[in-house]
DNA sequence: TATAATCATAGTATACAAATAGGAATAGAG
DNA sequence: CTCTATTCCTATTTGTATACTATGATTATA
């Protein structure tokens, strides 16, 4: 039940592109040194956000990312859900490709049910807008986003 | 962020000790044939179950086992931590042995623990004898607990 | 043309998941 | 008192996913 690098680390990176943004596309290498992930596997993972659409790349010198939209367009669920894959607890609830024989008579199901509503709710009510100003309100920062 | 075969299996492994407890003990062999997992499986699975005292095991011929409570003694979050760790989704908020240094400037640490919050809220308010009764009600069955 | 970056693909080490296997100990049945 | 059905204990196996690293091609700007 753990979320994996992948899923953490690209909601670090969309938050350091959010935060650091100047209007000026930034370099992973920069990312990179704030987050402490190596540039390599910063690449892998923006690569999804890029191709999803999240995130606009700029190849060559001057070159780097930035966020397609506003922080207030993403959602944690959004993210997690790109790198991660599906955040149901058991694979029956995924889709129709995962059907399961039991499922009629399965005692348990209900409860999968409830536990995957209750994770959808908060990473689809939580956008990297929200995060950065909780984090204000708690630090007494004033990222501008 | 999937719940693994050990944490559901042991799910069922109880609520099946549960619904055809009769008051002898019931074997393994019983459990695997109803809920179609090996009883090798079962053996390494109930193990931990009997040493947290949830369970008790008789040897023998009339051997098997048995919950040591009622069914309403044993909430989803009890079985699932004991055999699948605990259930937090990042490392982080595990006891004091995993504390990161980013801690304290961490933007996502709050949504973890809301997230954590959130999975604990549902696994820790249902007890196997919610899943029984609920199980019940939609199928019309009336399981002797 | 040099440089700094993205982009694409492949490779690797490690750990975890999901079991299976073999046999010792034991409680009851006959 | 022996047979049998069971738990109990420990090891081994197999496959898959995680968490990276590595190499090199492409491209935009200075």
């Amino acid at each position: 039940m753990k979320i994996s690098t992948k899923g953490r680390y690209a909601l670090r990176l969309m938050l350091d592109l959010a935060i650091n943004n100047t209007g000026e596309f930034i370099p992973l290498k920069l990312v990179s040194e704030r987050q402490d992930i190596s540039v390599k596997y910063l690449e892998q993972i923006i690569t999804v956000l890029v191709k999803a659409g999240y995130v606009r790349g700029l190849r060559g010198s001057r070159g780097g990312y930035k966020l397609a939209g506003k922080p207030e367009d993403y959602t944690v669920g959004m993210i997690l859900r790109l790198t991660e894959g599906s955040l149901a607890p058991v694979a029956c609830l995924e889709g129709d490709t995962n059907y399961c024989e039991r499922a009629d008579e399965c005692i348990t199901l209900g409860l999968w049910k409830e536990l995957y509503e209750a994770i959808n709710n908060v990473v689809d009510n939580t956008t990297l807008a929200d995060l950065i100003e909780r984090y204000n309100d708690k630090i007494g920062n004033d990222y501008c986003i």
